[in-house]
DNA sequence: ACCTGAACACCGTTCAAGT
DNA sequence: ACCTGAACACCGTTCAAGT
C-alpha cells in the first residue's frame, strides 16, 4: 500500500501535533511514541519522518503548542495598573495552568530533550514574548531597561523554580503553607525589595 | 557460568553507582542503560536486578549521592554570622557545583523519573538538610519558624529555577548579565524585601 | 510522490540454566 | 547462592517495495 494523500502534508503535521497533546494530556510525554502517535491518525510509524527530523523535534513542536498555551493565560490577564496586584494576576494565570495541565506542564520543562539539543530560535522568541508581558506588569515602577528586564527574568524564573521543586520533591510541607502561598510570597518579596532598593 | 563471588553485595552496589555516576557525568544521563552499568564493571545486565529493583532505582540512588555532593558544597561555607555575604556564599556554592559538574546537575533535576514515582524518603531528607543550612544563614534575621522556613524555601526554589531556565531556554540574555549575577541580583533582592517587610 | 511495514540496532527486564 | 546470557516485548529510525 501507498500513496494516500487523505491529508495535506500540514493537516498531517496539525494531527501529529494533536495526538500528540492528547498523548502527553493523557499519558504523560513519555508515552508519545512513534508507533502510538502513528496508530492514533491511521498512518505507519514511518510517515512521521516525512514531517519530522525525528521524535524530539515533534515533541520540540509540542512544547511550542504548550507555551503558546501559557502565554494566552497571561495575556488573558488585564493589567490594572497596580504592579503588585497585575504580578500576583500574572502569577495566578500560570499556577493555573499548572493545575489544570500538570501533564502538560511536565512536557514542557520536566522532560529535557537528550544531548546538546538545540533550543529553537521561535522557542526563545515565544519566551520572550512572556518576558515581555511581565515587564508590562512592571512598567509603572520606572525601572530601567536592564532593570526591569532583570526584574521580570527573576520572577519568571523563580516562579518556575518553586512549581518545578514543588513538584519534585515536595518542597511546600509542614507548616510553609502551599505552593501557591509560596509562589504569592515570592513575587510579593521580590516586588518589596525591588521598590525598597530604588 | 555462574557464581563468582568476586566482590560482596555492598561492593557490587558501590561498584555500580560509581559506574552510573561516571557515565552520568561523561556522557549524561541519557546514557546510563542497564548494558552499560554492567559492562563498565564487568558483570552482566542480570545482575543490576539482584542489587536494584530496577534501573529508576540505581538512578534514584545516584540522584541522592549527587545532593550530597551539593551538600557537602554548602557545608563548605564558612558562616559569618551576616546574612547577605552568608547567603551569597551559599549561592555561589551551588552555582560552583553547577558549573563544576553539569552533567550530574542535570541528572539530579532535568532527568525525570517516569509516571508516578515516589520521591523516596531519604530524598525528602536531604532536600530538609540542604533547607536547614539556609535556614542557619538567615537565623540573625530573627524571623518567625514559620518565615524562616519560607525564605529558605523561596531561596533555595527560586535559584533552582534561574539556573534551571538559563540552562533550558537562554534565559540569560541581552543585556540582563550572567547566570551568576542575576542569581546574586535575586539572592539579594528578595532578602531586601523580607527586612523591609519586617 | 506518498506511504507501508519489515528490518536493524538498540532498550529494560526476566528467568532457565549453569557452577 | 550467585551469575549468565538468551529471550521477550518494547523502542527510534530507515528504506526497499508497492501504488
Amino acid at each position: 500500500m501507498a500513496r494516500r494523500s487523505d491529508h495535506t502534508r500540514d493537516q498531517l503535521h496539525q494531527m501529529m501535533l494533536d495526538a500528540a497533546r492528547h498523548v502527553a494530556a493523557t499519558d504523560g510525554p513519555e508515552a508519545i511514541t512513534a508507533r502510538r502517535i502513528a496508530g492514533d491518525i491511521g498512518y505507519s510509524p514511518g510517515t512521521i519522518y516525512q514531517l519530522f527530523d525525528n521524535l524530539d523535534a515533534l515533541i520540540v513542536a509540542l512544547k511550542s503548542v504548550i507555551l503558546a498555551e501559557i502565554l494566552e493565560r497571561l495575556d488573558a490577564v488585564n493589567l490594572s495598573g497596580k504592579v503588585r496586584a497585575d504580578v500576583l494576576a500574572l502569577v495566578d494565570g500560570y499556577l493555573t495552568y499548572e493545575r489544570d495541565e500538570p501533564a502538560l506542564w511536565r512536557t514542557l520543562f520536566d522532560f529535557s530533550l537528550p544531548g546538546g539539543s538545540e533550543i529553537p530560535e521561535s522557542f526563545s522568541h515565544q519566551i520572550a514574548d512572556g518576558l515581555t508581558r511581565v515587564e508590562h506588569a512592571l512598567a509603572p515602577l520606572g525601572l530601567s531597561a536592564t532593570e526591569q528586564a532583570t526584574a521580570a527574568r527573576t520572577l519568571w524564573a523563580g516562579l518556575h523554580g518553586i512549581i518545578s521543586l514543588a513538584r519534585s520533591s515536595g518542597l511546600a510541607r509542614s507548616g510553609v503553607g502551599s505552593t501557591d502561598a509560596l509562589a504569592r510570597h515570592f513575587a510579593v518579596t521580590y516586588l518589596a525589595g525591588l521598590t525598597a532598593a530604588a
